[in-house]
DNA sequence: CGATATTAGTACGTATACGTACTAATTCCG
DNA sequence: CGGAATTAGTACGTATACGTACTAATATCG
C-alpha cells in the first residue's frame, strides 16, 4: 500500500472526500440541490439574521472570497436576501428568504440524519471519542 | 455557537482546511511551491513507476478527471513524464522525472514532521486513537 | 470475425477554496 | 477635523474536486 495513506493529511481528505460525497448523494437522492457549504451558510444565517458576510465567514470558517460566492450563489436562488447595511455602507445584511427558511426546514431532518452516515463504520463509543478528538484538534494550538 | 459545529461533517471539512493550510504553509517556507495532492501523486508515482493515470486515481483516491488535471500540471513542470503505453495505446504511462525525484527527496522530510503538525492539538496518545479511528472511519462501510 | 460493451483519457461545466489586489466606506488618532 | 490605517466586499487567478459527455482504443462474446 502507498506510504501516504498511513499520512493524518491524507486520510483527512479521503474522510473529508467521503463526507461530501454521502452529503451530496443523499440530498440529491431526498430531491434537495444543495452543498454542505451552502447548507452551512444558510443555517447559521437562519440563526443569526441580518448577519454581513464577514461574521458570516467567521462562523463557518471560509474565507470571505469563498462565502462572497456562495452567498451570491444563493441570491441568485433567492434563498437569501442582501442588502446594503445602513449603519456600514460597506457591509451586506443577509437574511433567508421564505423559500429558504423552507429549503432549511426541509432538509435539516436529512442532514442530521447524514451526519451518522458518514461516520457509518465507526461504533457509536467510537463515534463518540472521534468527534471529540477532532473537535479538539480542530482548535488552534495553544 | 452554531449548530453545525457539531456536525461531523463540518469538523470533518474544517480539519481537512487546516491541514491544507498548514501543508502548504510549511512547504512554501521551506522553499517549495508543492500541493498535497501534488505530493500524493509523486509520491505514488515513485513508488510504481511507469503507472497509467487509472491505477494512479485509485492509489490516491481521487477521480480521473481531477488527477489528469494535476498530472497535466506536473508534466509542464517537468516533474513527470507521461508517455502513451505500447501495450494498451489509449493509457498513458507516468514516471518521475530526474527534477521530480529530487523534489520528492527533498520535501518527504518535510512532509513528515507536518503530520505531526497537523495534530498538534492531541496529545501523542490521542494521536495514535484518532488516527486509527479515521483510517477505521475511511473504510467503506461493509 | 465483427458488433457491442468496456475502458483510458480529455473537454466542459459547476462549486468550492483561497491568495492577492482593488474599491469604497469607516475608524482611528494626532 | 482630516489624513492614515483598517475593514467589507468584489475581481481575478490558480488549484482542487467531480459529474457528464465525448473520442479513441481495447476487450468480450455470440
Amino acid at each position: 500500500m502507498a506510504i501516504i495513506h498511513q499520512f493524518p493529511g491524507y486520510l483527512i481528505r479521503r474522510l473529508h472526500q467521503l463526507s461530501v460525497s454521502i452529503f451530496t448523494q443523499r440530498t440529491q437522492e431526498a430531491g434537495f440541490d444543495l452543498t454542505q457549504l451552502q447548507f452551512a451558510v444558510l443555517s447559521v444565517v437562519d440563526e443569526n439574521p441580518e448577519i454581513d458576510q464577514a461574521k458570516l465567514s467567521i462562523l463557518v470558517d471560509m474565507d470571505k472570497v469563498t462565502i462572497g460566492d456562495v452567498v451570491s450563489r444563493l441570491e441568485t436562488r433567492q434563498l437569501i436576501r442582501r442588502l446594503i447595511k445602513t449603519s456600514d455602507r460597506r457591509a451586506r445584511t443577509l437574511t433567508l428568504t421564505k423559500s429558504g427558511k423552507a429549503l432549511l426546514r426541509d432538509v435539516q431532518p436529512h442532514v442530521i440524519k447524514i451526519q451518522d452516515e458518514i461516520l457509518r463504520s465507526l461504533s457509536p463509543e467510537e463515534r463518540f471519542n472521534f468527534v471529540s478528538l477532532i473537535t479538539k484538534a480542530c482548535r488552534p494550538s495553544d
